[in-house]
DNA sequence: AGTAGGATAATCT
DNA sequence: GATTATCCTACTG
């Protein structure tokens, strides 16, 4: 169960992932229900990961210990935040992706601006945003509690509630089932498949 | 409601 | 020099 949250975090990504969602992430004054989340693998597992081609200066701590986070700076201008997860040594993180503010809802909105409360945090950036997340995060660890993000467990999901399908925005390996979210869930994001996707139809089905 | 294009910089080839 | 795990605005119907 979600209980365990350093058990979870020692697993599979895509475990992992699964079991993030219903989970409270708590930084910098708000906190955030997560509803929609995306597994990373490693080395020569997963052309969409950073971590592909094995460590380099951004990636290597996506090869420390689970409960790590990732930060990464996203098309010039927006910061993504993800949790290392798996055995220390092997690549592997949870995109943290999208999630409805349920506490410090007033410093998110100043954070983020003109936005209505829906889309808060409806989106990887957006979320990181609303959570105040930069690269200075990085390296600090969501299980010690002495890092700027901590992440408790919440209501837990139903599993037949949670749903999974191909990653969102990736430009290759589209056709992993590797995000996961929760069913009609109103804060999840509703992007597209990355215009560049390769390997698959243009139109999924 | 849905689509299209631009902004903008670190990282890797 | 190409690419990108995105978001926002503006446009069309």
């Amino acid at each position: 169960m979600t209980s365990d949250l350093p058990r979870l975090l020692a697993g599979p990504a895509p475990d992992a992932a699964r079991g993030l969602l219903g989970t409270l992430v708590r930084a910098n004054g708000v906190t955030v229900r997560l509803a929609e989340s995306e597994a990373y693998l490693g080395t020569g597992e997963d052309p969409a990961s950073h971590a592909h081609r094995g460590p380099t200066p951004r990636t290597t701590v996506m090869f420390g210990p689970p409960g790590g986070l990732y930060v990464y700076f996203s098309y010039g201008m927006h910061w993504c935040a993800n949790v290392v997860c798996g055995p220390e040594g092997m690549a592997s993180a949870v995109l943290l992706r999208a999630g409805e503010v349920v506490e410090g809802i007033r410093l998110a909105r100043e954070r983020r601006g003109a936005a209505v409360d829906r889309d808060l945090a409806r989106g990887p950036a957006r979320l990181a945003q609303a959570l105040g997340l930069d690269g200075t995060a990085t390296g600090t660890s969501v299980l010690d509690g002495q890092g700027p993000v901590v992440v408790v467990p919440g209501e837990p999901v139903e599993p037949g509630q949670v749903r999974s399908g191909p990653r969102v925005g990736v430009a290759t390996a589209a056709d992993l089932p590797w995000r996961f979210w929760i069913a009609g869930d109103p804060f999840v994001s509703a992007y597209r498949r990355s215009a560049r996707a390769v390997g698959s139809p243009t139109v999924p089905r």
